[in-house]
DNA sequence: TTGTAGGCGTTATCAA
DNA sequence: TTGATAACGCCTACAA
């Protein structure tokens, strides 16, 4: 008899298996899953023998195993561009927080936004069988074989800051277009005319929805558009530096930056260039931070929901697990314009130092 | 024939198995899975076609399986206080790239620095079964359960930041008694006499080096021990400021705050009660980070090397992963002073704007 | 209510 | 070199 077999092995230090808590208690394994799991009724007796069996031994069941067993492995993917782009963290902390309230997992991943990072990383959480994917789409399509995995296997996926159709149109986004509107007319209600934009790579939705922004908030404003003024990064520091030399010979008075790290390199290279914010350009940068209501220049900013963005991205997809096959949804966050000083509001309103709005700080930031 | 039967299922929409592929390909599976691992050599013949019948039924291993077989998932688990405390993504990064380059990938958990988070984190990767855990670790033990489960799964645990030499000696931590040190020197050496401390909580191991740091610069440099003006928080912005405003109340002329959350608490604390860095008081803060260096006061900080930080302890798990059993080692990364001017460096020794030494911004944080 | 046996997709042991 | 076949640890019809 193999089962018996299968039963002597306990004198050995391994961790218990539900056949060494079945020999224990004397019953059979079916009995000692139907307790674990608190199904079918066990009764009074053959549980009680079967929890003391379970502490005795300190048996917990492999996972590995019920997932092989079950098909699903409660652990969800989660692929972003950099975990050390500080707007990532928080969306990151968000889908942890939601996925461990509903018993998943996070598996993160770093694609770089490169193309062949992400379709490494996709392939092996599929390997790995997640039971969904998180994913901030790089700009371009899958390879075809690729595809056709995600089509066999059949998981889920919800998008996170950018739309990409041909994937999925489940996704949630923040309303970057608003943001970018309400940005650069802040810019103009600030008196700046020559409005400058450093923005993020055209090929990726949200890039492109603050593209859009900007350019019908100038044209609201009644703001000439000058193409020099206007200067394509890819969201990091090294880019922002260089976009800021070459917007800033050109003088514009104004600068609307679609992310934190591109601010960080334009302001290095105005102070490379001897320039100052707000005094010689008003500036409105995207993505808030708690710190950025203490340092100097004090920047008036959007501020994207990071934290909600993470949680409704796995609350949809730990949906979307679990079943619901209602029709595809892209859940848009409200941005929230926050004014500071960067653009010269509280130099005009007022010089005293009291006027600035972060008075909020306690509360927001503060985890 | 029962293999047989199980051939017959692949007009459904799922993923390829060995199975199919053996079918598919007329060999055993024994031969399909010599191939997929490059293991006991295949004939030229077999081993096309069934690469053939790979390519054609798009078959991928599934690793859940493999895992289930292999007693390995090539996952390890990272458990950190808050992947939204800027301190940790860059090492959290670190770890993902080492891990990613060994063909291993990244669950990740936050324990809010909470003894039952921990646990609790800490049982469901035992019970997923991943390789090692790498953790920095909230200051109590774990329960007894805890740590009998974890001796009987017995997988490798790598420390990270913080010692903890009950669970384990492996642990790569950066050096905190000297960084804080450095700090205190350089404050004192900036004419500072009455020097505060907003610290972390002296119950994990780095907080405490960094007090211990601070005490003994203090004494090297001649300076007054004054225990008002010591504060212990608990590294959240919420303590800094709270920690501010009781230590500011005193008037110290110099600060080391042990991180920088805690740096944007004192600094709001500072701003409410109208006080000015550096003029009003120095300050030297751990961590740095690329925008430290556009934003004022120009924070002279102790940096740490967060992302090499976390490189090592990947990879030391990695080494105890594969067998590596010789004697548990604490790794030591060295910290460094970057000197700005929130001690009034620049301010005393030069009131030029071009004094500030962070030119190798560029090369630095611009990844 | 409880037990038996087969399946989940791999790897690994033995024979052939 | 290959092929059966038994683990791996759990779940779950189907029986009893």
């Amino acid at each position: 008899m193999a089962s018996l077999e299968k039963m002597r092995r306990n004198k050995t230090t391994k961790a218990a298996s539900i056949y060494d808590v079945a020999h224990e208690s004397d019953v059979s394994v079916f009995t000692v899953s139907a307790v674990v799991n608190h199904k079918s009724h066990v009764g009074e007796k053959l549980r009680k023998r079967v929890e003391a069996a379970i502490r005795k031994l300190n048996y917990r069941p492999n996972l590995i195993a019920r997932s092989l067993a079950n098909q699903r492995t409660h652990t969800i993917g989660m692929i972003v561009p950099d975990i050390a782009n500080p707007f990532f963290p928080m969306v990151v902390r968000g889908a942890e927080d939601a996925a461990q309230r509903h018993g998943y997992n996070l598996l993160l991943c770093n694609s770089d936004d490169s193309l062949a990072k992400e379709e490494a990383a996709v392939e092996l959480l599929l390997s790995k069988r997640v039971d969904g994917i998180l994913l901030t789409k790089a700009a371009e399509d899958f390879r075809p074989s690729l595809r056709q995995m995600i089509k066999e296997v059949n998981i889920p996926f919800v998008l996170v800051m950018r739309t990409y159709p041909k994937l999925t149109k489940d996704a949630v986004i923040t309303d970057d277009y608003q943001g970018a509107y309400d940005a650069v007319c802040h810019l103009a209600r600030s008196g700046r005319r020559r409005i400058g934009l450093i923005g993020g790579p055209r090929k990726v939705s949200n890039a492109l929805a603050r593209w859009e922004g900007f350019h019908d908030a100038l044209k609201a404003e009644g703001l000439r558009f000058e193409p020099e003024l206007v200067i394509e990064g890819d969201y990091r520091i090294e880019s922002g530096l260089r976009a800021g030399h070459a917007l800033l010979s050109h003088r514009p008075d104004g600068i609307y930056v679609a992310n934190h790290l591109m601010t960080v390199g334009l302001l290095q290279a105005a102070e490379e260039m001897g320039l100052r914010c707000p005094e010689d350009f008003g500036l409105v940068s995207f993505d808030d931070y708690p710190w950025l209501g203490v340092f100097r220049p004090r920047l008036t900013t959007v501020e994207l929901p990071k934290h909600q963005l993470g949680i409704a991205a796995a609350e949809l997809l730990i949906r979307r697990i679990a079943g619901d096959r209602s029709e595809a949804v892209v859940k848009k966050l409200q941005s929230e314009l926050r004014v500071r000083e960067s653009c010269g509001f509280a130099l005009h309103v007022s010089r005293g130092r009291s006027e600035n709005s972060d008075r909020s700080l306690e509360a927001k930031g503060l985890r």
